[in-house]
DNA sequence: ACCGCGCTCAACCGATCGGTTGACCCGGCG
DNA sequence: CGCCGGGTCAACCGATCGGTTGAGCGCGGT
């Protein structure tokens, strides 16, 4: 039985090269192609039982971001969701995990490596870079400060220099939230503004 | 005539997309692929005369980078070098044109793009992103970045996350000279507020 | 001597941010 | 089942920041 994917990346060139690597390694075949989180989430909805698995960037350059969809796919039951990457940050993991991704690879693996993660991803079994198993390894021995996924997604926000406003409309949540979150990531990373909340998470690798 | 791309990328999956849209637009043909710059440049010397663009991205996982590699072609007289990559950072691109690259392209633009691109640069006619001509004419605009000694003082004690008030303790001057120093910063930056100038102020290597 | 530029300061105002309280929903866990 | 934590939102207030105008000082160059 073929495997059907959902691709799910905003450069047309990413999503040409995965195609390409995914039906010449057999029994894949690419269903549909998506440039952001959003229409990903339409596609799914309309023809969710045709897809056995997403395979999405994290990093999108607009619309919705991956790990916002990822988020949503998993919470309304649609296929598993493999997360396909350039980085392999603390961060960027441990968010994806929390976030509901059932794998985590990276787009410098072998052909024939992602090909065998799509099918394993697809049955339900779990699979990861081994670079990424070993940044989640270390970070279980050094139990570092504890964000949680969205305070990450607000702090890479703030990185960036946007305002409260800009930052909620990015993530699709009011002001009032961005807020609290803001409170939140400032209280546990000891600072009391934005930019000293950058620069903390900026020393302390979180992003 | 058709034109002869040799493809310089450390990612699999890019190379195989770079390759299906550029020989699906017609009348280009990838004749070679490169993981790195030491293996391009290899490349180059045996079968040069067989090249009449090189497609290269810059950031290169191990081996010798793309920057590097560029200089190096350009200084030997190879083919031109078009830059095929994900980011337009001031820093990046304006590194990429002193190496002597002939284009700089990012990896979201559409195919049909990327394919004229190619036969522009094979052309030996410069091309460039439009998000990427907008960094230069902003770069351009702001003549060459001079930020006064300081200014740059502000700028670090940005970075740190200090307020307004502790920012003038530290220099022994007033809140109010503090704040016309940040407004003459963010205006030569082209930002509207202190974290996005530290932002700018790390991309562009100021700090 | 004059001009330009960088540095300094003041006063003012609207916009944004930081911080608090209180509330609701949901999913996981004992 | 109830509890708790994460995420969402609203309303409110004081503090800080962004932006403007206007002005004085000293130094270097034409």
């Amino acid at each position: 039985m073929t495997t059907r994917v959902l691709l799910v990346d905003d450069h047309p060139v990413v999503r040409a090269g995965l195609r390409a690597v995914l039906e010449s390694v057999g029994d894949i075949v690419v269903g549909a192609e998506a440039p952001d989180g959003r229409v990903a989430l339409e596609m799914l909805s309309r023809a969710g039982g045709s897809v056995d698995v997403v395979v999405m960037d994290l990093q999108m350059g607009s619309g919705m971001g991956g790990l916002d969809a990822t988020r949503r796919i998993v919470a309304a039951g649609g296929p598993p969701v493999l997360i396909l990457t350039t980085y392999d940050t603390q961060a960027d993991i441990v968010a994806a995990l929390e976030a509901g991704a059932i794998g985590y690879l990276l787009k410098d693996s072998q052909p024939e490596t992602i090909g065998a993660a799509v099918h394993d991803a697809a049955a339900g079994r779990p699979v990861l870079s081994p670079s990424v198993t070993a940044r989640l390894m270390q970070r279980v021995r050094s139990p570092g400060t504890s964000l949680s996924a969205r305070e990450i997604e607000i702090l890479r926000g703030l990185a960036t220099g946007a305002s409260n406003r800009a930052l909620a409309k990015e993530l699709f949540i009011s002001e009032a939230t961005v807020k609290t979150h803001l409170v939140h990531i400032y209280d546990k990373l000891g600072v009391d503004n934005r930019t000293a909340a950058v620069n903390r998470a900026r020393e302390e690798h979180l992003i």
